[in-house]
DNA sequence: GTCGCGGATGTAACCGCTTACGGGTCTGGA
DNA sequence: TCCAGACCCGTAAGCGGTTACATCCGCGAC
């Protein structure tokens, strides 16, 4: 345990203890000769601060919380990986909290573990009831979320209806008609703004070429792949000269391509098939889909979180991202299609 | 900012600042009446201690670093995810480093962010060089590494001898005969006793059975999806009447039941194939493959993490965990296969 | 020569908590 | 009755930094 402190590094330097911590820390009015002796003077000794008595001292804690619903969601990640970037260049920590469920969801908002150690939170697709984000929001933290809405912080999101349009347009450039849904819980009230957008987006781009899609047009599922499995079986059920079906992720969309398989049917050569997320997976399966740029949703949730700590103005950072489509093997020309 | 503190408890009990100390952290030696009335003026003002005083004072951080290559593997997370159980059950906070690329891993050995503020570091996956492992363990931080060997610091990792040996006895009781191998770096300084121990043990399991495998039923990749499939290639040209690889890798397999489907080949029907890891893709595509428990390790890692802090043995804990074979579609009964 | 001023440094009071130490109270046994 | 010892609890000295404030120095203007 080194336990060299700011002490040892003044005496070797012969200054004082308030000279060293400026020096250290580039402030002002520390003569140049001065703060080279005392960095000599700490690499010479291997002093680091403590951060703790700095913290303390400081009163801040140059650290921010990032939450996110379980470890190993792939999403989540890519969104950290691109917060810590910002965040670590600022100087702070990332301390990780994780709801796998929810008694941890319930422990969490019970206890608020945060208080006192994280100076802005970082809430990544935790989406809160509205009472539970005013909760939150009272606490004085700054917050900010990825992914999905939320009113009582600023949030940073994809343009949900512009994905789901242009997914759409695609299939449709593409010579497609008939072009299904299977979407996402439209009433859940925590994130029903992303399910709800990407469908008006889709309604949007197919009204827009004389196209009114029936309701047998739409399932409704829950994001999971066995929603996929079903979901594709009771569209064609219903409307068998469907020949394109958008899904609103990338595991529905696989679940559908296996529900395709099941009935002897396949992608691209019976009916087109778009995921949404570019997740992982896709790229080995060859799902079209529609890629959200995750990392620089993580990196602008960091500079607004940073910006907000430092009462800075975050107007001037974009909240609102695009998507991009990742063409692959799962659409087709509906003329080559049932050519 | 919620600035109330300790005294203000005090004040408001009607006792010092050390009984509410003392009370707060269910320390002996404190009245049962009075530890309810610090309890109760706690709960009034919304106190909650201030990590960095706290800290400081008692001279420990609880808090314990975890590093992994990138944010965003799913392997790395699982672990994680283990670990942080043990550790948010005893209060310790979890503080993330990454190092996506090698400029980060310099720069994390450089500068040994984590001195000071944390009182143990969990390495997974993270391979040092053994002067690097000296390097950190003369630091005085208490360091449990996941996934492969260190020499300076205990380490928790599968068996890979069982698991290539389980895998290759599953073929082998399955009716195959001539089972080649998709290895990973063999050579590679720090984590070449993986994929040594691996093909230990798939060597093991044929000699036992009487089978001599020749140089030319092996190839050597690095883990990556192309590897698999070049390797499948290459074996197939020079052992045609191979009829089942194990892959080291699930990436590998995936890559090796590309391969086949580019011969016009497929799986198990002409070539049975075993993956390693039990990736999350491998379930949508019947990967049969190597399971680590993955949330174990971490669990078990962190335990012992804990009782290298608190200064116990940790001789009981276990170091070296067993594997499990997830049989799925992509093997079959070489009759079947061949019937 | 004196004064004023700005930049460089030192002194010491905190930041909020933990804990060694000592004092007070209460009990049971001599 | 007196005392030892157990049990509670308070006082105050840190923990290792930051920072308001005072001090000191050198220099140009008067």
């Amino acid at each position: 345990m080194s336990t060299t402190s700011i002490g040892d590094v003044a005496r070797r330097a012969g200054v004082s203890v308030a000279t060293v911590s400026r020096a250290l820390r580039g402030l002002p009015n520390v003569a140049e000769a001065t703060r080279r002796k005392v960095e000599a003077a700490a690499a010479e000794l291997d002093y680091v601060v403590n951060p703790n008595a700095s913290r303390l001292a400081a009163g801040h804690n140059t650290t921010i919380g990032a939450v996110v619903p379980h470890i190993g969601g792939w999403y989540y990640h890519a969104v950290l990986a691109g917060a810590q970037t910002v965040l670590a260049d600022a100087g702070y920590d990332l301390l990780l909290y994780t709801l796998p469920d929810a008694a941890a969801r319930e422990r969490f908002l019970v206890s608020l573990p945060f208080r006192k150690r994280v100076d802005g939170l970082l809430l990544i697709d935790v989406p809160l009831t509205d009472p539970e984000q005013e909760l939150m929001a009272a606490l004085g933290t700054h917050i900010v979320s990825v992914g999905h809405g939320g009113s009582h912080y600023p949030g940073v999101q994809v343009d949900n209806v512009a994905a789901g349009w242009m997914a759409t347009e695609y299939l449709l450039d593409a010579g497609h008609r008939c072009i299904g849904l299977i979407s996402g819980m439209l009433t859940s009230p925590m994130r029903f703004n992303v399910g709800r957008n990407r469908r008006e987006g889709w309604l949007a781009a197919l009204r827009d070429r004389g196209i009114d899609p029936q309701p047998s047009w739409e399932h409704i599922g829950d994001f999971r792949l066995t929603d996929g499995v079903t979901g594709i079986a009771s569209l064609l059920d219903a409307v068998p000269e469907m020949t394109a079906v958008f899904c609103m992720s990338d595991e529905m969309a696989i679940g559908a391509l296996r529900g395709l398989r099941e009935r002897g049917l396949s992608a691209p050569e019976d009916v087109s098939i778009v995921g949404f997320d570019d997740h992982e997976v896709t790229s080995y399966l060859g799902l079209t889909t529609v890629a959200q740029p995750m990392r620089l949703l993580g990196r602008n949730a960091g500079q607004i979180l940073l910006s907000l700590i430092d009462g800075q103005s975050i107007d001037a950072l974009p909240r609102t991202l695009p998507t991009s489509l990742v063409v692959r093997e799962t659409t087709a020309l509906r003329d080559v299609a049932h050519g």
